[in-house]
RNA sequence: GGGCGGUUAGCUCAGCUGGUAGAGCACCUGCUUGACGUGCAGGGGGUCAGGGAUUCGAGUUCCUUACCGCCCACCA
């Protein structure tokens, strides 16, 4: 028999393991029909990322409901993959060229391309190998990523589709644009920060009236794209307005009041400036009453200057597509300045002319971009977007009919609130790391082609085209993630078979990102939903409860978790206490105690290893004892109910359980249990007992494999008689044949008894080595009977009598007393008979307010005829438990005087 | 301004469809019990944030208040 050290070491254990289930196939799935699909597919973590807490849960998440599945037998398939992370990959690739003063102009777009994919070769593995540390069963010979050639043709295909359609359209609209990033971004990937700024008053002049109107600002660099003034129609204040016009301050332009329910009465003064070019509102303004829009921003933030006005002029009388494109101003003495600078300078310039009236102190939210945080600006641009709301509807309707469930519930207030309210979708960036939009410009007639094949000639005139020079937002290639990974759009039969997808898991602050756009991706191109489950986590955090962030430098490294304490150890923190949907704190307490777990389970194999002889044979015993049957029942419950959490995805309350049966049940009865057979000389007791320990050890690995894959597995193959691998044997399921109610029953009584021994042992500092003698009454004594060998162990007694009625001498007798019987124990020397009655009365008080309240509830006429007959029924059995013990303890003081 | 979550033992958190409050850690007391001191046995500690309602019965359902946190929203 296999010799097992004494502490486990997972780092002896984990990557031979591992390399052992890759090697032998078993994480391969393939369709077949005679099993039932599950499939999962990987939230697709950034290709140059590297494994953060996040991703730990996550995958952990998901691989054990992908072991438990596959052991049910399922063909359980974890697809897992990649993502391009365009505007992230992109930032790193140009900051790493930064450092040797090159950027991408200077390379062109291939030369820029070419460094992308390099960068994306040396650091794509790297995310995959962290992965394998944690033991992730995913078949990585379907490893994918977002810009491979079959991604790369599902997004082509869907772009054109939903172009044909009508669903995808090219216009200027207001943007957020990122200055920094030097691309639009979504209004999905905006966040917003409270920031200090101030509510600046400026005064306009009317032109007809020579009145000074005032109107506040929190961005007065803008004004010089103001294009008009908004009032409220129905404000009485400036009714004497409508059809004026004020004087634009520095610029001296005429500029329009328009009536405009935007302007809100209760804000400020009432009036609003309106600068189309630069705020989404005043963009709507705008629209309404056909103002011009003026643009002084440039894309990197700058005040526009003559030479931006020229090329956008110069664009506009050319490209015909344009007609809605901003005209640019040349802000002259300004031009060129930063927005922060302008700010300044407007400012000082606008106070000198004395149309600055005071300047007030604010708190406002302001939008930033998600990857880098720098304030975004909102800006018109021409942009491609995917028109909204054909798709939400059937979006919503797909989770509202329970097609598509979340866990928890919840979260689908999240996601309609989001579909309900979304706008239409900016899907291009100005990046070039990503998948480069099929749209092709003819240079002679201007026309728009779209095409999934590259064209090189316009089809309609036959002059040249140019692609355009766009990227496709990272999002809208993993929205096609579910089916694009299984062949989509060639009908595959993988994708017959195992789509749509089962469950899919991720971390609630990407609803909105990606899920949302995955189901009303999937209901569009495939007709189907993606996945049935959505099963949400929360964020990891620091013990602290801070969120783990690189700038506070709070982040817990996984993969310094692994090598500390285990993969199985980090794997256990992150489900135990945890609830769906809900963050969870991570803490060094924490893992120490599942690595302790870890420890505890190998030495209880260690124990049972040592004691199997040569050619010892697995199998339930012919006769099962007392204890056998009591632990053979509680292992049936604990296979119902863990099933039954993981089915309801609670993955917390599952691995709780089999910890406390392995730890409690297993390791601290049976096995105890189990060495008074082990030692008894009894060679065909010992065999019995030998045969159920590994019998349900057998049993609770399994039960645990999903949790703590590697230690199980290792544990399992040193068992005799195992097959080749834990993770492709069967799921345990209850064995109605081992229900043995009455057993526990009365193991529970022998239980009960001991503890009680136990307690007043301790309470008076008895000396374990000190054993005595013991006569034990009881109306049931079939248990104890049963139960002698037991007694003389864990009670401590040398001899145990048992009677139906103890009537003799109880002077310099301890008393015990459980509700199913009273224990004498001579301890002469030790009893202190106050100290006896005091405990005694304590126990009487108990049983008494026991029954005082279960006779409560029993007397209460509208619990008995309104309550089940099983609750009632329960309250009688505790009340006459309560009583019996009572009884018991009444004797017990009348014996004491 | 809306929406959501949290408030349970000193700390971290469980507690499913309502039926005498649980775990881990910490703390206290014992134990060199040949699997494990990363352990064993025992113990103390909670009016389940406050108020109200429904119910025979509420940590669990409903309303409400307070505090903490998150998400969403175009306050110029």
């Amino acid at each position: 028999m296999k010799e097992l050290e004494k502490l486990y070491d997972p780092a002896q254990v984990e990557d031979r393991t591992y390399a052992d289930w890759v090697e032998k196939g078993y994480f391969h799935t393939q369709v077949d029909r005679s099993k039932k699909p599950y499939s999962i597919v990987m939230p697709p973590p950034n290709v140059t990322g590297q494994l953060h807490m996040g991703h730990a849960m996550d995958e952990t998440w998901q691989d054990i409901l992908i072991r438990y599945k596959r052991m049910q037998g399922y063909a359980a398939l974890w697809v897992p993959g990649t993502d391009h992370a365009s505007i992230a990959t992109e930032a790193k690739v140009v900051a790493k060229m930064k450092e040797e003063g090159l950027t991408k102009e200077d390379l062109g777009r291939d030369g820029f391309l070419e460094r992308a994919w390099a960068w994306k070769e040396q650091y794509g593995g790297r995310i995959v190998s962290q992965l394998k540390k944690l033991g992730c069963s995913c078949d990585w010979e379907r490893e994918r990523f977002t810009m491979d050639e079959g991604c790369s043709k599902a997004v082509l295909k869907v772009f054109q589709q939903l172009y044909d359609k009508g669903l995808i359209y090219r216009g200027s609209r207001m943007v957020n644009w990122c200055p920094h990033c030097r691309t639009s971004i979504s209004d999905a990937e905006v966040e917003y920060a409270e920031k200090e700024g101030s509510f600046w008053h400026l005064l306009y002049p009317v032109k007809e009236t020579g009145e000074m109107l005032e109107l506040a600002t929190t961005r007065p660099e803008t004004m010089l794209g103001d294009t008009a003034v908004a009032i409220n129609p129905d404000d009485p204040r400036y009714a004497h307005l409508h059809g004026c016009h004020v004087i634009l301050p520095l610029l001296n332009k005429e500029l329009p009041i328009v009536c405009d329910e935007h302007a809100d009465m209760e804000k400020g003064t009432g009036v609003v400036k309106i600068t189309p070019a630069h705020d989404p509102n005043d963009f709507e303004v705008g629209k309404r009453h056909d103002l011009p829009m003026v643009r002084v921003l440039t894309y990197d933030g700058r005040m526009t200057g003559a030479a931006d006005k020229a090329e956008a002029d110069e664009l506009r009388a050319s490209d015909r597509a344009s007609a809605d494109e901003p005209e640019v101003l040349d802000c002259g003495k300004y031009a060129g300045m930063t927005a922060q600078e302008a700010r300044k300078s407007i400012l000082a310039d606008l106070e000198a002319g004395g149309y600055l009236k005071e300047t007030e102190p604010l708190t406002h939210e302001v939008g930033t971009c998600y990857r880098c945080h720098t304030v975004i600006e909102p800006m018109v641009s021409k942009q491609w977007f995917v028109k909204m709301e054909p798709l939400a509807g059937p979006a919503i309707e797909a989770v509202r009919s329970g097609r598509i469930k979340f866990v928890p519930e919840r979260f689908d207030k999240h996601y309609y609130h989001w579909m309900e309210n979304t706008r239409d979708w900016c899907i291009s960036r100005q990046l070039w790391w990503g998948h480069r939009i099929p749209a092709f410009y003819c240079d002679a007639c201007g026309k728009v082609h779209v095409s999934a094949e590259p064209l090189t000639t316009c089809p309609d005139c036959g002059a040249p085209v140019h692609q355009d020079e766009d990227t496709l937002d990272t999002w809208f290639s993993s929205a096609l993630w579910p089916f694009s990974t299984l062949g989509w759009p060639e009908k595959t039969e993988d994708l017959d078979y195992f789509y749509p997808t089962n469950t899919l898991v991720t971390g609630y602050d990407i609803i909105t990102f990606w899920v949302s756009r995955m189901i009303f991706s999937a209901l569009e191109y495939t007709d189907n939903i993606p996945f049935d489950t959505v099963l949400i986590h929360g964020l990891v955090r620091d013990a602290q409860g801070r969120k783990m962030s690189k700038s506070l430098g709070n982040g817990i490294d996984p993969l310094e978790i692994i090598r500390d304490y285990g993969a199985d150890a980090l794997r256990l923190t992150l489900v135990l206490g945890s609830t769906p949907g809900n963050d969870m704190r991570f803490s060094d307490e924490k893992v120490k105690a599942s690595r302790n777990f870890a420890n505890k389970l190998w030495n209880a194999a260690r124990f049972v290893l040592m004691n199997l002889p040569e050619g010892f044979e697995a199998g339930l015993p012919a006769e099962l004892d007392l204890s056998d049957r009591w632990v053979l029942s509680q292992l049936n419950s604990l296979c119902r109910s863990v099933g039954d959490n993981l089915e309801k995805f609670e993955l917390g309350l599952a691995a709780q359980k089999v910890q406390d049966f392995i730890w409690d049940v297993y390791c601290d009865w049976f096995i105890e249990i189990a060495k008074l057979r082990l030692n008894s000389g009894d060679e065909q007791h010992a065999d019995n007992a030998r045969k159920v320990l590994v019998w349900v050890l057998d049993k609770a690995l399994k039960l645990l494999h999903p949790f703590m894959p590697f230690i199980t597995e290792e544990i399992y193959r040193a068992l005799p008689g195992s097959g080749e691998s834990i993770m492709i044997t069967r799921w345990p399921e209850a064995d109605p044949a081992l229900d043995f109610a009455a057993d526990e029953a009365d193991f529970a009584k022998l239980m009960d008894y001991i503890k009680a021994v136990r307690t007043v042992r301790a309470d008076m500092n008895v000396h374990p080595a000190k054993k005595t003698s013991m006569i034990i009454a009881t109306a049931d004594p079939e248990p104890f009977r049963r139960g002698q060998v037991y007694l003389a162990k864990f009670a401590f007694a040398t001899d145990v009598t048992v009677v139906d009625k103890y009537e003799g001498d109880t002077a310099g007798m301890v008393q015990v007393v459980t509700h199913a019987a009273r224990g004498f124990i001579p301890m002469m020397e030790l009893i202190d008979r106050e100290k006896e009655l005091a405990r005694l009365n304590k126990e009487k008080a108990l049983a008494e307010k026991e029954i005082e309240q279960f006779g409560r509830q029993l007397a209460n006429e509208g619990f008995v005829s309104k309550a089940p007959a099983k609750v009632v029924d329960d309250i009688r059995q505790k009340l006459a438990r309560a009583q019996d013990k009572l009884a018991n303890v009444e004797q017990s003081l009348a014996a004491l005087g």
